[in-house]
DNA sequence: GCACCTGTTGCGCAGGTGTCCAACAGCGAT
DNA sequence: ATCGCTGTTGGACACCTGCGCAACAGGTGC
């Protein structure tokens, strides 16, 4: 194969394992597939990755850190701290993450048996949640909202939303993401003493804002995504 | 080994599956492993089961199966909706079960590339959500709460539980359990139109009131589990 | 022209995998 | 005593795994 400097090759590499990460799982990713994939030999990979172990935590580290700096973006391109959150919710809920967390499931359920896994996923979970803990932090400073824990609400909102995706992906249930949207929205106004609705506004999407309109429900003034029952 | 009629040896197979696969994970899980714990040999496995991805899901499916009688149980035992309810939320949090919810992490994640895995935690999923919403209903026929959908509220404060077991599990984050049941309660009073607190009452086990009760904090009237910021 | 460096190759090794199968052991029926 | 049935054995089969290593290629400095 042609030549290249270290960090494209390295890049390639990872750009390629995350892609057989991707529909063979983290489990069932081996050294031969990574360099079949790049159309190289399998001791190319191994001049730039002491293990596979090594391998996997560098890919799974790559597209994570990817994820987060999508949400980080979007939150940072608002102003207001209320439009904020809704950016937050949004990204998280956005349609492409499927497969996306797909791959943060498996890292999951690999964590318990590969440390350098576990220990990357654990501080990219950090990360997320101080980012939206510095969400309401800013907007508690600002008046907008009451939380007494930030620390605490930004964890007990993230475990909701991961919930909610767990139930998408793993069991493959059909939601409507802007109802899901809205409807977590609802939790995360309880948890800042907001007023009913109020981050349930006009969020970055214009498709988010109507469907979310449409799904609006009498019931407790939010809309609710639901299961086929 | 000595000989056994077929049901109590294929009773004893998948009683070692399970227990293999609980300590290596799923996709670890060999057929020499399930053997070797029982004394046996391999060839026998397959003489019960014709695939290794039927032994696998039928382990899966017996492990489920029980964790979901425990809770149907312990449901059943109360009289009251609301004492349902509650028997209900301290079950599904019972601190025996992290090794347990690490064996459904691990099918959710499988499922995705094991057909059999994925109906099988498709189904039991599915069942958990209508012991929940028979509850409501129950509840809401005798007059005791209030719920337009009550399919819909099952299936989100059961996301809602999965997310924060998810948090506890894969991110090893150090929970009050007691907190976690008053908390999700609280959010389960929402979606009830039941008066904040209802739920949060004399629950089963007598460390959970007490734990509740000291875990209780002015911030919107309920108890709220922390992560260690 | 040469030596050198480094990205790259292709294969070998030792081990592990699911699956299959011929042979064996114990027991009930004949 | 013999036959047949069935639970059980232990190993063969083909394949795949991560990893290491001797050899190669193509460019750079001398």
């Amino acid at each position: 194969m042609a030549r290249m400097t270290p960090p494209e090759r390295r890049a390639a590499i990872v750009a390629a394992a995350l892609e057989v990460m991707l529909h063979k799982g983290i489990a069932a990713t081996t050294v031969r597939d990574v360099a079949d994939r790049m159309g190289t030999s399998s001791g190319l990979v191994h001049h730039y990755f002491a293990s596979m172990d090594d391998l996997l935590a560098a890919a799974f580290e790559q597209a994570a850190t990817a994820d987060l700096a999508v949400t980080t973006a979007a939150v940072e391109a608002q102003t207001g701290p209320v439009e904020r959150l809704r950016a937050f919710f949004a990204t998280y809920a956005r349609a492409e993450q499927d497969w996306a967390f797909q791959l943060w499931l498996d890292a999951w359920a690999e964590a318990a048996r590969r440390p350098t896994l576990r220990e990357t996923s654990q501080r990219l979970n950090v990360k997320w949640q101080q980012v939206l803990a510095q969400c309401i932090r800013d907007g508690v400073a600002a008046g907008a909202f009451v939380c007494p824990d930030p620390d605490g609400a930004a964890w007990r909102i993230l475990s909701l939303l991961d919930g909610l995706a767990l139930q998408s992906v793993a069991h493959r249930v059909p939601i409507d993401r802007a109802a899901v949207i809205t409807w977590s929205a609802g939790f995360a106004e309880a948890e800042l003493a907001l007023p009913a609705g109020a981050l349930a506004g006009p969020a970055g999407p214009a498709s988010v804002t109507a469907a979310a309109a449409a799904a609006a429900t009498p019931a407790a003034g939010r809309a609710a995504p639901r299961r086929p029952g």
